[in-house]
DNA sequence: TATCGGATAGAAAGCGCTTGCCCCACTCGT
DNA sequence: ACGAGTGGGGCAAGCGCTTTCTATCCGATA
């Protein structure tokens, strides 16, 4: 029924071990025997049986890339850099491997679940993107499992994700923190001085960090910061867009609303055009990440660009050893801050 | 070293096959005997060797889905739905499956490969969503590869995609040239008489069948189509960006653009916007797919909704087999037209 | 010319798991 | 009380491939 190594063996007028050997190339094989093969291989149209192969073997070509939303281009663009460099088909890596991105959907009993799925796969390396959850018990069980990924021979690598003490896991960390600090910053430069912060889930690093760089900012700056300027929400437009109807309503003298990321910033100014602010005179607005759309908002987005793409195809290539991975196994990337229309002096 | 079945039934005092019947829970074991085996397990964080599973098994639990680029939404968006319904964990399946996507970057021959790759892996099921490429060698190529998985027990889902004759793949196929007729029906219906068009890439399905319905809407309303109004690109901002800078090179009179899909548009806003028009009051301008931010834009752009995620979620059900396919194994999937503020009556 | 070593190819032992088949010990039915 | 039925569990044969260890064949070396 199935086309095994055998039936090419056969076919071939070998051993299966020389058509092992032909199609692995590690070991010397005659050209003439090699090319008899391989016709076989394509007469037969043979496909290698991929389980068997791993299991003989001990090791496999799958790699994965554990993204808390694919369909945001967030994760979208890193997991595409990962993977080029991963060598996918066509990549620049020989051998083909199988980069497989999972979605977590940011819940950290899927993250655990994937990550054991790999497990199971034997997979060759994994890379995790983004944040992680702050709860205790989570962290320290996705922590023992990439311990015993590292230990199993599976090479960790965190993209944009702090890093894992005593896991044996690189870590490539966004400086969201400094970020923050940088983007309130030049708010506060501006001349704001009530600005409401719209902040992404609660128990996120990520959501956490750039929150700790604003308030640092102001609190570097002798800035008010009244709680009630603060709004959390989930990282997406429409998040954005309530979150900030909220802050207008609980202060509807703020000059400028900083928000967690991007997409959040988008459905603030959603907001606020609708009832009737304009943006920067009557309110700026920021941003965070710089995704592509951020530029061809109305006024562009002032933002922090976080190098997205650079840092997967770091983590990709560390990811398969083809780059040295930092000092201390832990480097920290930093954003830019990108000013542009959405922000400028606030009103009398 | 690495724990096996057999040491877990070892600890248990049972039979490895009883472990393993335990663990696939397919047949009757005595709770007590469960038991002693789960915990067992728990003791020597025994994790399964999925390969050596999937070989003894003949099955496996990876399910492939297939997208042109990861980083656009578009893709994101179906995969998300897709990989919800696949049940990864945490999904509502019973059996934990790995579901892994696979980015081609539009490359015929990473497409191959991937499908290759998961054929090698004995797939459970595979979703190829997005445009086919044109070319025929190619297209038999991949055809022959599908009829071989569908051949294999591997169940084949094309999502977006025209349906592949004879190979066994069920297909959830979107009316772009329906779509693309009642936009340009719409814009017509303003008054509009000099329609530019920024088409994708030459020869993807997707491409042709949006052009299609465009030109046979102005073909049945006895409207002038030159050549020249047409321009190709790729499906990114940037190239919508570029190919309107020469559409109003080529034509200045112009007072429409209509787009290959979303981001196309946006870089045409920003195009026109930077050339000192006004939208729509110089110029209308028009999307397709209707992604997240296409409402944020300013002004909201007017395009053709795609129910991605409905859609993707439907070809996930049907590659788990949980849903019936539809007759013939054929279904068309109607895109909406949403008129938005972008398009309006053309300048006098 | 006898001997060696390099280059190839084959034999066979697993890799860790699933599953068909068989067996045992009970519980029932009569 | 005895044979049939049945739930629970073990045996062992693979699944298809990789890889170590051998066995050959040659031209090269002495």
């Amino acid at each position: 029924m199935t086309v095994t190594l055998a039936d090419v063996a056969a076919r071939a007028q070998v051993s299966p071990a020389t058509v092992s050997r032909v199609l692995n190339g590690n070991y010397p094989v005659a050209a003439s025997t090699r090319e008899r093969v391989l016709r076989a291989v394509d007469e037969l149209d043979y496909v290698l049986n991929g389980p068997a192969s791993s299991l003989a073997a001990a090791t496999s070509d799958l790699v994965g890339i554990l993204v808390n939303d694919i369909a945001d281009p967030f994760f979208g663009i890193m997991a595409s850099a990962i993977q080029a460099e991963i060598g996918g088909p066509g990549g620049r890596a020989g051998g083909e491997r199988l980069a497989v991105v999972c979605n977590t959907g940011g819940s950290p009993e899927r993250e655990l679940t994937y990550l054991t799925l790999l497990q199971r796969q034997r997979a060759a390396a994994v890379v995790l993107t983004g944040g992680a959850v702050e709860d205790a018990p989570h962290a320290a069980a996705v922590a023992a499992k990439l311990r015993k990924l590292t230990e199993a021979g599976t090479r960790v690598v965190l993209c944009g994700r702090p890093p894992a003490p005593d896991t044996g896991a690189y870590a490539l960390a966004f400086d969201n923190r400094g970020g923050a600090h940088r983007l309130t910053e030049h708010l506060l430069g501006l001349g704001h001085r009530r600005l409401g912060y719209i902040a992404g889930p609660e128990e996120r690093t990520t959501t956490r960090h750039r929150l700790e760089g604003h308030r640092a900012a102001l609190a570097a700056a002798g800035v008010e910061d009244d709680p009630r300027w603060t709004v959390h929400g989930r990282y997406d437009r429409q998040s954005g867009y309530e979150a900030t109807v909220e802050l207008m309503r609980r202060d509807p003298s703020l000059t400028a609303v900083v928000a967690a990321n991007d997409s959040v910033a988008l459905g603030a100014c959603a907001a606020l055009r609708e009832s009737g602010l304009r943006i920067p005179a009557d309110v700026s607005v920021a941003g965070f990440d710089d995704l592509p759309f951020s530029v061809d908002a109305v006024p562009a987005l002032t933002t922090v660009r976080l190098p997205l793409a650079e840092a997967g195809a770091r983590a990709g290539r560390i990811a398969m050893g083809r780059e040295e991975p930092p000092p201390g196994g832990i480097a920290t990337v930093r954003g830019e801050l990108m000013v542009r229309g959405s922000s400028a002096v606030p009103r009398a």
